[in-house]
DNA sequence: CTAGGACCTGGAGTGGACTCCAAGGCAAAC
DNA sequence: GTTTGCCTTGGAGTCCACTCCAGGTCCTAG
């Protein structure tokens, strides 16, 4: 999932940003809005993201493209600050968004067929 | 796609909304946009939907929760309005379409394999 | 040493798609 | 005939998720 990985590894804002497929202002904002945690500075202020950083950006990245508001992803962020004890409550978080991604996957199939059927008839009469 | 389906019948704002999904509100927004066309009115300015109209709201919700922007149904809209000449051209925009949502659909399904993988991690260590 | 690029902040602005509102006209039920 | 509810308009407001900006600092290649 991750390229490259090189554990220990420092990554600049605009590395982060090409590495993870966010903008450099999605992850600021991010971590503004406490989607990213611990992330360290140098001594003159510049963020400096790590593998982990990387990982968890995966697992937002996959939230965000299926569709889960900021506002959860918050809560499932606030879970994994929590601690080890929050494991069954973000199983069932996750297990509910991918119930979710299911409907959706079975929505758009169904309007796939929808315009299929659309096209043959566009085709049938052109 | 549609119940009751009773040709001449006209429908109030308010039953075309509840027959098609969409709000009042987005229906008169649509009409404003030129994603609806030939709404006849009472001698009171009333608008009096067919079911013309719910066939082609049918085809408006297809594309809208497939992920298709208002511009782009407005051009398809505005294909449809000028004639049968258009055939090919709509098949063309409905099949670019289709190939989007197929990709989409792609997309979704390979971000649930990774959340699936995730729910399992988590179940592991839980 | 200096030019250019990467980074910082707080806050304002954007875009898309609605959604709501006030102030009023009209319709159907009782 | 009046109350209750549905409908009208233009325009303003909302929400979400960014995205951009100004004005400044910092880093690095030559």
């Amino acid at each position: 999932m991750v390229a490259n990985l090189n554990p220990r590894a420092l990554y600049t804002i605009g590395e982060c940003a090409r590495r993870s497929g966010f903008t450099m202002d999605t992850l600021r904002y991010y971590e503004r809005v406490g989607l990213i945690d611990d992330v360290v500075r140098t001594t003159t202020g510049q963020r400096r993201f790590t593998d982990g950083h990387l990982e968890w950006l995966g697992i937002l990245k996959c939230l965000r493209d299926t569709g889960m508001p900021i506002e959860q992803m918050c809560g499932f962020a606030e879970l994994v600050r929590s601690g080890e004890h929050t494991m069954t409550e973000r199983v069932r978080l996750l297990e509910a968004h991918r119930e979710a991604v299911d409907e959706r996957i079975a929505d758009f199939e169904a309007k796939r067929r929808y315009l299929l059927g659309k096209i043959d008839y566009y085709r049938s009469v052109a």
